[in-house]
DNA sequence: ATGACTGACGCGTGGCACTC
DNA sequence: GAGTGCCACGCGTCAGTCAT
């Protein structure tokens, strides 16, 4: 089931110029006809709802980006902080394929993460050692439980890839005793006809 | 000032009715 | 059947608006 840009539109309930600002902003993977129109399909709108779901809490396109890997996994957030603080609290996931978790797509996502993990790290680091005086211990607190939970959703995530990249390591393995067992037969059989 | 739209513009394409 | 005109819809771009 695909959708056009306009029944995507009328099904989300938001415009479609909208969708196509969502798509720059949000570097947003939509595939094209042979016009170079826009084809939605099922998971793009399920993305685009949570998406729209995430907007209403309050939630900034930046943060939005930011949580765009996990939200291709299904995995629903809630906007804790207060008004203009991206602060979010994960409150389920959903498993939806392993192809969208291990494509390419994903993984350069998931560099973008670890680059802001990197990046918000390094900044918190110095405005520690030169601001110390003037950072409240309010603001610290904050920036602290931001940065413990991206970290517990990189372990998370880490750990989940790991647990996937060892099933696939069995699954081959047993696909090869599987044809080791199966090729002579065949063989055989190629050679009787 | 900034982020998030919103409206307008010009252009391309497809579908349909109409005429020859 | 082929050519033409009109309309709807889609595209990208850019300037403007509005809320925070």
């Amino acid at each position: 089931m695909r959708y056009i840009i306009s029944d995507a539109s009328k099904r989300l309930n938001v415009e479609p110029h909208v969708l196509r600002y969502w798509e720059e902003e949000l570097e947003l993977d939509i595939t094209r006809n042979e016009l170079g129109h826009r084809y939605y399909s099922e998971e793009d709108i399920m993305v685009l709802e949570n998406i729209k779901a995430l907007k209403d809490q309050g939630f900034q396109l930046k943060a939005i980006k930011m949580l765009l890997p996990s939200l291709e996994k299904g995995e629903e957030f809630t906007h804790i902080g207060n008004k203009g603080e991206d602060i979010v609290e994960n409150t389920g996931s959903e498993w939806v394929g392993q192809e969208i978790k291990d494509s390419p797509v994903a993984n350069i996502q998931d560099n973008k993460f670890q680059k802001f993990q990197e990046i918000m790290e390094d900044m918190f680091k110095k405005n520690l050692e030169s601001n110390n005086d003037i950072l409240t211990e309010d603001i610290s607190e904050k920036v602290i439980k931001q940065m413990d939970y991206l970290l517990r959703m990189q372990e998370e995530k880490e750990e989940q890839r790991f647990k996937k990249f060892d099933e696939t390591i069995r699954e081959f393995q047993k696909m090869r005793q599987e044809a080791a067992i199966s090729k002579p037969k065949k063989f055989k059989l190629f050679f009787l006809k």
